[in-house]
DNA sequence: TACCAGGTGACTG
DNA sequence: CAGTCACATGGT
């Protein structure tokens, strides 16, 4: 909670992930796999033209069309099929009702959600929290990258080892776990970069990153 | 001109 | 199980 204070203070409220409904945040959810968010916003544009806003309508159309539709989120083929695996579990299964899907219980949806093609640990925390809005901490590179160098982590370097340290420490609250993953997005996007900005960084006092105050000299 | 961006699945040893 | 690779556009 001491980092969640610093870096709402720095960089809060974020506003995070403003979608029209679930429909929007499971595409944006995939399409933006590896993928600046602005690409995906002309993505989900252009699917709003072609009149490709539905589950059904994804699951109907011809894949080659669609993937020229996604095409600026890049990983265009790839992201047709993930988004057709998607609408045809809604569809065929849910009877296209993307509500029933997401009323499951969290550790229910998350697994069925991995069971769809296409659908990792990221993009199906992603769909709990902003889609289901239940509290599963969403573990991203920028947040990998942050804890590596505030150098929390003591266990293994898998996803669940990242998401534990999160999920052991705070309430199980969905707007909590909403923020953080804000927060922690816009730190690594703005300051802890790949090659980090380390003047001004609100963390610069607990980070074991040589350009901060090192801990130890060894 | 390289490198990077809100990852995932397939394949290998 | 851990490492490596393909997938692709747009911005800096």
């Amino acid at each position: 909670m001491t980092v969640y204070e610093r870096l709402y203070s720095a960089y809060g409220p974020r506003n995070w992930w403003p979608a029209d409904g679930p429909f929007e945040v499971i595409a944006g959810a995939i399409l933006t796999q590896n993928t600046a968010w602005k690409n995906v916003q002309k993505a989900l544009g252009n699917m709003q033209k072609a009149d490709l806003w539905s589950f059904p309508a994804l699951l109907q159309a011809d894949r080659g069309s669609l993937a020229q539709v996604i095409r600026p989120s890049g990983y265009y083929n790839t992201k047709a099929r993930k988004l057709q695996e998607f609408a045809s579990v809604v569809v065929e299964e849910y009877d296209g009702s993307v509500e029933a899907l997401l009323a499951l219980d969290i550790p229910n949806l998350r697994r069925r959600l991995l069971e769809i093609w296409g659908i990792g640990e990221e993009t199906a925390d992603d769909i709990v929290l902003y889609a289901a809005g239940k509290p599963s901490f969403v573990i991203d590179t920028y947040t990998r990258r942050i804890v590596d160098r505030i150098g929390w982590k003591s266990g293994g370097a898998k996803y669940v080892d990242y998401q534990r340290l999160f999920a052991d420490l705070l309430p199980a609250d969905a707007a909590l776990f909403n923020e953080y993953h804000a927060l922690l997005d816009a730190h690594g996007s703005r300051t802890c970069k790949k090659t980090p900005h380390c003047h001004g960084c609100p963390l610069q006092d607990l980070c074991l990153t040589g350009h901060a105050i090192r801990p130890r000299t060894g």
